[in-house]
DNA sequence: ATTATCTATAGATCTATAGATAATGC
DNA sequence: ATTATCTATAGATCTATAGATAATGC
């Protein structure tokens, strides 16, 4: 295998095996040590391309947001143009496959950085976790329209939003019953109609 | 203030403050150092009373827990007599107020745990998460019933789950509107109805 | 006399870098 | 000649403890 000149195969597998690293032990418990292990390449060449902890960080996240960004659009690939509901579908549906995607580390940091947030990521905050609470406020907004309150529309997007981060393979652990696992297609499909039946329920005036 | 011969207000400030620190910056970017300043004594006491710092992390979330649970039962007060539907708005009317408690840090320290553990609280984790978890199971199951499948229902007690631990100050930060604060009794109010439309539409078979 | 608290520090990590080595492209 | 990689290590944290001090209860 040839070195390539500017060490991209490096690169990636430091920023693959950092990705990994961050997401299973946190940015202060993944250490460059272990995240060289990892990948298989020598320590100092972290510094050598990154400068230092923080930045490979930053660039691990960036890396994981872009592959999984490109793969499972936030929008489900609808444009404003689509039915209000197919949309509201389609941002479920991409939303739990890019988190069930075992290859995607992006939902992992992003939950260790909303529990305990390094500081390192909150410029770039404005994306993952709010991009997809943008998107869903869209559209419930369109599907419940302005008849109802600001309040139950923003409550009614941070159940949906509850249900498409939650870290299933995580709870599942937990659970401690390894003989289950739970299918992406089958959570779509369950999601998608838990929240619109809680929609139609609040559109109905179901709510008092 | 008398010197207490054991030390328990010595403990408490000590543990009030682990708690807190391990919260909001997880196992290993906490410091025994940082929980010092914060409680006022000296890191010395930390190993004097504690051992070490694995062992105050499980006594500082085991001092969370306790008096969580004791506050907000996690069954919401009722017993196995009680309707399953009274029962589902009990746990879910006590899980949000636990986890809306800014004492308890409790959910904090979980969701870090959750999402990074430690493998310190490996042991206790059939507590708190599970615990709900199990609860949730049983009214679901009553609600439901035998005729709806073993997977649809597991997918239910899910969602709720999820609608019941998401770290709401911490997704309000991102959010960005700290005009905006979401009230229990309203989060209650709506997790509850949401979650009784999704069962409903179950039951009615709006499923598929 | 006992035990809670404090001071000082040894030893364990961990990050980052200086300087050496080796592989590439010209 | 340039640049990717490795070796060795300085310096920064951080935890834990030994030993000193001070406050309590007998």
């Amino acid at each position: 295998m040839p070195r390539r000149r500017d060490g991209e195969a490096t690169r990636d597998k430091i920023l693959t095996a950092a990705a990994e690293v961050f997401a299973c032990r946190g940015y202060r418990g993944g250490t460059v040590a272990e995240i060289a292990a990892a990948s298989g390449i020598n320590g100092a060449l972290i510094s050598y391309y990154y400068g230092g902890k923080a930045e490979l960080y930053r660039s691990a996240w960036d890396f994981a947001y872009q592959r999984a960004a490109g793969k499972y659009p936030v929008d489900g690939g609808l444009d404003d143009a689509a039915p209000a509901v197919k949309r509201l579908h389609g941002i479920i549906a991409s939303a739990i496959a890019r988190r069930s995607d075992p290859e995607n580390r992006e939902n992992e940091i992003m939950l260790n950085e909303l529990s305990s947030p390094t500081g390192i990521l909150d410029d770039v905050h404005a994306r993952s976790f709010a991009d997809l609470r943008r998107v869903l406020r869209k559209a419930v907004g369109d599907i419940l329209g302005s008849g109802i309150a600001e309040e139950e529309q923003r409550l009614a997007v941070l159940s949906i939003f509850s249900m498409c981060i939650i870290p299933v393979k995580q709870i599942q652990k937990l659970e401690g019953n390894p003989a289950y696992v739970y299918q992406p297609e089958e959570r779509i499909r369950h999601v998608y109609n838990f929240a619109m039946a809680g929609l139609l329920d609040i559109l109905t005036g179901g709510v008092k």
